[in-house]
DNA sequence: CGACTTTGACCGGCGC
DNA sequence: GCGCCGGTCAAAGTCG
């Protein structure tokens, strides 16, 4: 079994190997396909396919996220805080995609980009990006795989409240 | 002109 | 308490 490393099926780094019709949503598919998997405990990076990996704490987090609330609420139920608040446990999932010279990938989403930061460790910077549908929270971070710079690594954060549309307007 | 990117400043968590 | 670091904000610049 061979996994996407790219969520979008328009995209030429997306592999020939599934085919899309145009209702279908890749990146719900993403999810219910780690949904599906059976991932082991193991401390080290769990890689499911030379594509796709799910980080260990991400794969945990995972875990617990899927086992006890598959529709896990993210965000201010006060409304008062306005920054990220770190006790929050969003669903999060990372995708390994080679990319050599695009940093953002097309998923099909429209994304804005909000910052940009070195990290510590890497040589190259991490990017952050919103969804721009102002009712959809979710977040991406992209990096580039420090022991892999051919590769790019996609961490989103949270789902999608809104359709997969190819050809947002 | 609106949407997006860039970029420095700011904020809060965490380790020492 | 202080400094480091990751994450976010927001003003200014850019682009179509």
């Amino acid at each position: 079994m061979n996994y996407p490393s790219n969520p979008n099926p328009n995209s030429t780094d997306f592999p020939e190997l599934f085919n899309f019709d145009d209702e279908f949503d890749p990146f719900q598919m993403i999810m219910d396909e780690i949904s599906r998997e059976d991932h082991s405990p193991s401390p080290t990076l769990s890689w499911t396919s030379s594509e796709k990996f799910v980080a260990p704490e991400v794969t945990s987090t995972l875990q617990t996220n899927l086992a006890t609330s598959p529709s896990l609420e993210i965000g201010d139920k006060d409304g008062i805080k306005k920054r990220k608040r770190h006790k929050e446990d969003p669903i999060i999932h990372v995708f390994k995609t080679k990319s050599i010279e695009k940093y953002a990938l097309d998923d099909g989403y429209k994304w804005r980009k909000y910052g940009k930061k070195p990290i510590r460790g890497s040589p190259f910077p991490r990017h952050y990006h919103k969804c721009s549908n102002p009712d959809c929270i979710v977040k991406k971070k992209i990096e580039r795989d420090t022991s892999n710079p051919e590769y790019v690594l996609t961490t989103y954060e949270g789902t999608h409240t809104y359709s997969f549309s190819h050809s947002a307007p």
